[in-house]
DNA sequence: TACTTTAGTGCAATCGTTTGTATCGCTGTC
DNA sequence: GACAGCGATACAAACGATTGCACTAAAGTA
């Protein structure tokens, strides 16, 4: 059916191994004999390939990105980026979407074992117990999430959220909400672990909700009975819900509730108010976990934790509180 | 390093032959021997290599999927869908996105032949010759783009089109704009036929425009000195930013401008005012996108394009014309 | 001239599976 | 009692590449 290695080499009247070369060993052939296969290839349309490849070389040269959910915005800057990274390593990324679900997480990975050289793990699901097995099967890097052992990007949301503290505290908020995310993600409890750790003012937790404007928008009861003046919220579409459900409970954003975001998404530069938010790197997430990874695809993983800055950006949803 | 089936073989006394069997084909291997063998495998912790096994069956049981740009809401649900109308079939699906780059397009599917049973095109940006010499390198189905002679899956924003500029006529505007997307689309050529068509109203079009909430922020301009007062968008993004342009110089919508968007994602129902769209079907478009690709892997290519139904789902973004 | 290098190429094993065919020991049939 | 039929398993040839090694001929060295 397709052209392969040995149409090649009987079409130029050489060995397979001879063509094989003329790709991936240049130095090794002869000029003229090259440049005279590698016509030859070209005309009849030959691509290598990359299954079989894969097998003789162990090498794939494609690495596997599993995200909770590609419909939120957080994750398109962090995939795109790391796609531009891998590209200039000469590796290409195939994302897959768990859709909040562990099983399809851990179905994945042993979906990408064999067919990737290494798996990046963003914001994964997965008991910590699951990760350190499925870690025999391929190497991995994780991010947005603590995993000991292995490599990590992570996203110093804890300061990031003692920032969205702070500021509210400035304004005169006296009582806060934290609007939490899904049980198993790392981001819910460093946020938590923050919050928990303020003495100043009040917090009470509001959650686990879904990370998405309809989590938000369901949220906006609790917050609205809970008394708080200010809310952080576990991200900005859980916020840009969040303001919406409040409005249509006759809630102003900022008049009489500050709304805090994460991530620092497009849409929340756009609507209104403008979203006050904690600003994630993650198209730096994204980058920096593809070179971690291929640096432990081919030499010894090194362990270590990266932590990345994050940086509050005051916009319009914040205000002084009134009383 | 990892266990193969060799290994399994090896602990369990019997034949590859046999291991592989106990595996794919359980009706041919005594019953006792099968669960003996699978016992061992699991104990080793074997997983079959998928590539290798690629290589002899030529099924990889993946099917690639590219967008143009993933970050763009329009896509997820399409990409859900399809991944789990995929699952249902015993297949995994490997996103990809193009950056809008039709040359990341052609180098994208050329990665992935080999490494998928077939890819679905979305919104593919390359011209039309490309596609059709691709063709016979993987088998594809092309979504959301007109390409005589494969699988196509195609929704009917022409009559959704239509359907808008009729709503904006009976709200009595006179004078429309189109804000188109990007050059190779579709849709967008589809958009500007069907407005072009319209004899009732004056239809001015203004772009090409990037397919973002950026390209639509930086339209207001164009659109306020067309004097237009009723606004077709290319898609939902670009109506959201159109929508803050106008504000930023002045303009109210509706009071001032009507503006509907094409795709009907979740933020334009969230955003003030809530977004008056052509919905389309894209979770369908995914699942049958996938069934048509499967279909055509295993016998030949129905080359039919199959047309999906849209609908105009007035919010609050259009509104009587004043004058 | 004889010997070592070296460049260019061919040979064949290998990667981990699948799968068509051969083998073998039974059972059942006439 | 010879043989067909069959269930269960082994054998071996693929699949499409890569790669260590062997070989040849020409070039360099003393």
């Amino acid at each position: 059916m397709a052209v392969t290695i040995r149409d090649v080499a009987e079409a130029s009247g050489v060995h397979v191994s001879t063509v094989s070369r003329a790709f991936s060993a240049p130095h090794l052939v002869n000029p003229e004999t090259r440049t005279r296969v590698l016509a030859i290839a070209e005309d009849l349309g030959y691509r290598p390939n990359r299954a079989a490849r894969a097998l003789t070389t162990g090498r794939t040269h494609n690495i596997g990105l599993i995200v909770a959910d590609i419909a939120n915005p957080f994750f398109p800057p962090l995939i795109k980026a790391a796609q531009a990274q891998a590209r200039l390593r000469d590796y290409h990324v195939f994302v897959a979407d768990t859709d909040e679900d562990p099983q399809v997480e851990e179905d994945l990975i042993q979906t990408f074992t064999k067919q990737v050289d290494g798996v990046l793990l963003c914001s994964p699901r997965l008991t910590n117990r699951t990760i350190e097995r499925l870690r025999e099967e391929v190497p991995f890097v994780v991010v947005n999430r603590r995993a000991k052992g292995m490599p990590t990007v992570l996203m110093d949301v804890g300061r990031g959220a003692r920032m969205a503290i702070e500021h509210l505290t400035a304004l005169g908020h006296r009582r806060l909400a934290l609007v939490t995310g899904p049980s198993g993600s790392w981001t819910s409890k460093e946020m938590q672990e923050a919050a928990a750790a303020t003495s100043e003012v009040d917090v009470v937790f509001l959650g686990p909700n879904p990370p998405t404007e309809l989590g938000g928008l369901a949220a906006a009861t609790d917050v609205v009975a809970s008394g708080a003046t200010g809310v952080l919220a576990y991200n900005d579409l859980v916020a840009i819900g969040l303001i919406e459900g409040l409005a249509e409970r006759g809630k102003e954003v900022p008049g009489d509730i500050s709304v805090i975001g994460v991530d620092d998404i497009v849409p929340g530069r756009l609507s209104r108010p403008k979203l006050t938010t904690i600003a994630m790197p993650t198209a730096a997430a994204g980058r920096i976990a593809v070179d971690l990874l291929l640096q432990s695809v081919d030499s010894a993983a090194t362990a270590a934790a990266t932590m990345l800055e994050t940086a509050l950006i005051v916009r319009e949803s914040t205000g002084k509180a009134h009383r």
